[in-house]
DNA sequence: AGCACGCCGACT
DNA sequence: GTCGGCGTGCTC
């Protein structure tokens, strides 16, 4: 028996990689194989990245691994040199971007449902639900007609005739009809994306009897109605869906359909960037602007940024899609980078681009967050028996709630924010540490029966509607309506079977779902954003409030009918981002952003990575940010000073931020590695992490 | 990060 | 007398 040494990944702050041993009999253990070992006290999962005859291990130290999953085919180099990309440019061990990656029930101590899940992939093809199906059968399985631009994007997507001239480099083991070509999709909603995604999808599954397309979509709610497109137009194909919102068991069988190559289309969120597909050949972002594609805990990455990597390392084509593209995206293609396919018309038959019109709030005051005209505007609605869509972007009943006779607010005690009124349960809730309370019958510090809730949220809203309109169907779509696991869709098939007058909902609302007797659209109250701390924070309400325009009116009009209606309360009627939402131009908008950006000297033109900490205390946190600043002075690295968070307490911990910013990649990255290893050695009790590419400054 | 060992305060 | 607080030390 030969006695051989396996190197392994595991998913743990420690920034290297473990051997151990292994006893051959019969199959020899091969990188890419999840291995099961001892270590410390407890038992973990992990990725073989190298086997070898020796170790560099002391004898005493080393420990035997305990199993290795045969029976899992090995993930692919190509995969492994994705997580060390990730981990690399993230800064992150390797073992804590590979293992996570990883369904929970691969890495399970026990290969039960490992076993299960194998045998039930070989015995039958994935099935999607019976909702997903009932949905497809009601679309056309048939592909449409193309419009010239539709097809013009097809055809350089998937590579067929001169069309696709520009193609940037090849990876090892590239499909040589392909290449690695990125494309900016840029079409307003209702221009056909979707027909192009499935068109490029059909052409690339047709060349190559093994082939896989990835479809990376925002948010879970959107992947069922994406999945009945696919499922209607590709029989016999199975598709695999890869969310959070998953059960292990589950997720584990579409992880292995897609690993095996069982799969050929592949739709998910943005931890699917991160799954296996040997047999890639074509990766699609949709709303590729969406802040949902970058990871906000644990691993920060941007899926987006990873889908090109992907596509770069594969040699393969990469679409990204959106109606209202991230500046870093917009820049790209403007300098040649990325290929622009531009979709000008709307494909819908006689649809039109809806009418935006602004309404003054400080000369129409509005009483319970609505004006007379928005009113009479949704009474004609009702009239028609049209639907109406009221964007209010904050949940609960009021923002605060405030005792008129003391000054009293409801802040929270472990925040930096305030309690908000959540009605229905009669509760104040934080929506930053999850504090709740019963709302209090009288002032808590002076007594007073008289408390006044401030402001609006989509509560106090469906409310205040129930009065003015007590015949229609009010019906409100949030965070908190949809509680319960899959009761999102439920709540959007209510509104699809016109069972909904009034919708009333949250950014939830903004994204993909087509309402088509949807003709009036309003944003309440999306000033708030205008002035925001966050330079990225009038390109995401611009995106925004696009992206709910877009919801009106797709269907196309009835025949006679007005083009949809698009209504903008704000105070401030003369800001220019209203003003390129009124004239539907976005190329304007984002080339005035851009010249900013690079006047001032911000992303897309520089880099940037934030160091943050927190402690129980400010002082200590920015007293160990001070510190981190001073260690480590790098040739074009700009170390900011550090200052509190916006929102400084969170959960009685105090956080501050440290901005390093370089115009050099390299650069930073230089500078980040020698940092982090530094910062890793000090003995502190502030916990901190560093980001790269940080979207919420 | 886990997890265990280790040495000081308020409870049955 | 013990349960348990979190300091610190280690993980092939």
């Amino acid at each position: 028996m030969e006695r051989i040494y396996l190197t392994i990944a595991l998913d743990t702050p420690l920034d290297r990689l473990f051997d151990y041993g292994w006893q051959v009999d019969g199959v020899r253990p091969l990188p890419g194989q999840i291995a099961i070992v001892p270590f410390g006290r407890q038992e973990l999962a992990g990725v073989i990245v190298a086997v070898s005859d020796t170790t560099q291990v002391a004898a005493d130290k080393l420990k035997d691994a305990l199993a290795i999953r045969h029976q899992c085919p090995p993930l692919s180099q190509a995969w492994m040199d994705l997580c060390g990309f990730a981990a690399d440019y993230y800064q992150r061990p390797l073992g804590e971007v590979m293992v996570p990656a990883l369904p929970k029930n691969l890495r399970a101590l026990k290969p039960v449902s490992l076993d299960r899940n194998l045998k039930k992939l070989a015995k039958a093809p994935l099935q999607s639900n019976a909702e997903v199906d009932a949905k497809a059968s009601a679309l056309s399985p048939s592909a449409k007609d193309l419009n010239r631009e539709q097809q013009a994007a097809v055809d350089a997507i998937s590579g067929n005739g001169a069309a696709n001239s520009k193609v940037i480099g090849t990876g090892a083991g590239a499909n040589p009809t392909t290449g690695f070509a990125p494309y900016l999709l840029h079409g307003v909603t209702g221009s056909g994306k979707t027909e192009v995604y499935l068109q490029a999808t059909a052409r690339i599954l047709e060349r190559d009897a093994q082939s896989q397309v990835l479809i990376l979509v925002p948010e879970i709610n959107l992947t069922p109605q994406l999945e009945a497109h696919f499922r209607a137009r590709f029989a016999g194909i199975q598709i695999a869906t890869l969310h959070s919102g998953m059960a292990e068991g589950e997720r584990l069988l579409h992880w292995l359909a897609a690993h095996t190559g069982a799969a050929r289309i592949i739709l998910g969120t943005r931890l699917a960037i991160l799954s296996s597909l040997p047999h890639l050949q074509l990766i699609v972002i949709d709303e590729e602007h969406d802040p949902s594609y970058k990871q906000q805990e644990g691993l920060r990455y941007s899926a987006r940024d990873l889908a090109v990597w992907r596509a770069h390392q594969l040699g393969i084509p990469v679409v990204l899609g959106s109606a209202t593209p991230s500046l870093e995206t917009w820049q790209h293609s403007k300098a040649g980078r990325y290929r622009k396919l531009e979709l000008r018309e709307r494909a819908v038959k006689d649809a039109v681009l809806p009418i935006v019109k602004i309404i003054n709030t400080e000369r129409e005051k509005p009483s319970e967050g609505l004006t007379q005209r928005l009113i009479s505007a949704v009474r004609l609605r009702l009239e028609k028996g049209e639907q109406s869509l009221l964007f209010l972007n904050r949940r609960g009943y009021a923002p605060v709630l405030h005792c008129d006779a003391c000054g009293w607010i409801s802040n929270c005690t472990r925040c930096t924010a305030h309690m908000v009124m959540h009605k229905p349960d009669k509760r104040l809730r934080c929506h930053h540490c999850g504090l709740e309370t019963r709302i209090p019958r009288h002032c808590p510090t002076c007594g007073n029966i008289d408390l006044q809730a401030l402001g609006r949220g989509t509560q106090r809203l469906e409310e205040a509607l129930h009065g003015i309109f007590p015949e229609a169907r009010v019906f409100r779509i949030d965070a908190d309506s949809t509680k319960l696991k899959g009761s999102a869709e439920a709540a959007f098939d209510t509104v699809h079977r016109g069972e909904v007058d009034i919708l009333i909902g949250t950014q939830m609302v903004a994204k993909g779902h087509d309402f088509k007797n949807l003709t009036l659209v309003a944003a309440l109250n999306p000033d708030s954003a205008l002035f925001s701390q966050d330079f990225r924070a009038s390109e995401r309400l611009f995106a925004q409030l696009m992206q709910v325009a877009g919801r009106a009116g797709r269907a196309g009009q009835k025949e006679g009918g007005n083009a949809s209606e698009v209504l903008i309360q704000t105070r401030y009627p003369d800001h220019p981002l209203y003003h390129a939402l009124m004239a539907h131009n976005y190329h304007r908008f984002a080339d005035d952003l851009l010249e900013e950006r690079q006047q001032a000297a911000m992303p897309p033109f520089i880099y940037q990575a934030l160091l943050r900490a927190e402690a129980r205390d400010l002082e200590t946190a920015i007293g160990f940010l001070q510190e981190a600043a001073r260690c480590l002075e790098f040739p074009g690295i700009t170390i900011n000073d550090p200052i509190p968070m916006t929102m400084t307490r969170v959960h009685n911990m105090d956080r501050a931020q440290l901005l390093i910013e370089s115009n050099s990649r390299p650069a930073l990255q230089a500078f980040l590695k020698e940092w982090i290893s530094m910062l890793r050695s000090w003995k502190t009790r502030v916990k901190w992490g560093v980001e790269i590419d940080p979207v919420d400054i």
